[in-house]
DNA sequence: TTATTACCGAACACATTGTTCTATAATATT
DNA sequence: AATATTATAGAACAATGTGTTCGGTAATAA
């Protein structure tokens, strides 16, 4: 016999993802502009100079913020970097789920086609200027933490793509295969300004 | 009526690499040796940690070299690391020229499969530890230096591939294509220890 | 109202960068 | 072989950036 507490069950549900969003908005008013003051004048310089390039002195003067409130958020620049892609992807790519209710996931949906085509339209809106960071200097940078959540949904949903797939070819390359084709098409496409979505999908 | 000087013509031959080279071997002795220290002590931290926590402090230790000697030699270390690249590149896809002899470029073979088969082969020679460079923490630096020099192999060889495109496929995504698959399976390739080249490139 | 907490701003030690200098030793030139 | 040239070591240097600490102040929570 198994014994299930109704605590366990929360865990269940409570991710740590969401763990932080709600401990977020619970933050004090005084946190929460910091960190967003902080998070703007990070993706202004993002969008001008190179990451290596940008100094915390830099940063806590676009943010107006001293020094040490900049250093009680976050351990180092390097800190800032990772808490801001994740709050940059989590928002790409759960966006859909707490605001449409048309979809539910980006990849529930007819078939493999689609998928593609949910994520370029989700870009071509542009949330949080996602855009001028994967096609500034630093988007090597960006298209690494891109490509980790693209190879999450692709491990995820890996059976649409199985009828594709010729069976001399070995799962893991041909895994690997799908998530760059993904994700080169997609540099690709946000570095020549973004034909039409359909035509990319054929491909 | 053109004429064409003597001058003109080596000059035609003389290309800006060679002369790098030539300037490299007519060198004062001591400058080789502390270049080629410089490099050394530069290839072994790269392989241990991140180019961008790699001091110049640290390298000159290694090399064992004075600190005015290195700035002598290199601008800065972003400087070091370009030239290094350079070489490194310049070296793995002009080594068949210089020493082989029985194939003179790494395109020109029998069809576009052999393309592959080259590289790989040349890869697994391991010449210069490139490997040990495309595997470590600093991978996503090197494949970019690698990506460009392909991109220029796949650019003068555009029409070996033609024959498997579709018309309905543009030429320059074709040509992205090409060359991230290129990328992308070599670094699969080398994550994952190397199996076998011929079934790569049947793929 | 009171207690808590985040903030500012200044000062601080520390590390890294890139420059400059002189003396010395290895090369090149004649 | 004698001399001129050039690269190097080593140390000192200013300049910049990092991350920490502190006491006073103002906003927020209780």
């Amino acid at each position: 016999m198994i014994f299930i507490s109704t605590y366990d069950i929360i865990e269940l549900f409570i991710t740590e993802q969401i763990l932080k969003i709600v401990r977020r908005k619970n933050m004090d008013r005084r946190q929460r502009k910091t960190r967003e003051a902080i998070f703007n004048a990070f993706t202004e310089l993002l969008s001008e100079k190179d990451f290596n390039q940008i100094t915390v002195g830099e940063i806590i003067d676009n943010a107006d913020v001293g020094r040490a409130t900049f250093y009680s958020h976050f351990e180092t620049k390097d800190f800032l970097l990772k808490e801001f892609c994740e709050e940059l992807f989590c928002h790409i790519f759960d966006a859909e789920n707490n605001s449409g209710h048309e979809h539910k996931h980006i990849f529930e949906c007819d078939g493999s086609q689609s998928v593609f085509l949910h994520l370029l339209q989700h870009l071509q809106k542009n949330d949080n200027n996602v855009l001028a960071l994967l096609s500034s200097q630093n988007n090597e940078l960006f298209l690494r933490y891109f490509r980790s959540n693209i190879e999450i949904l692709v491990e995820e949903h890996l059976a649409l793509f199985e009828s594709t797939r010729d069976e001399k070819i070995p799962l893991p390359f041909w895994k690997n295969h799908i998530v760059s084709t993904f994700v080169e098409t997609i540099r690709w496409w946000i570095n020549n300004d973004m034909k039409e979505t359909p035509e990319s999908i054929t491909e």
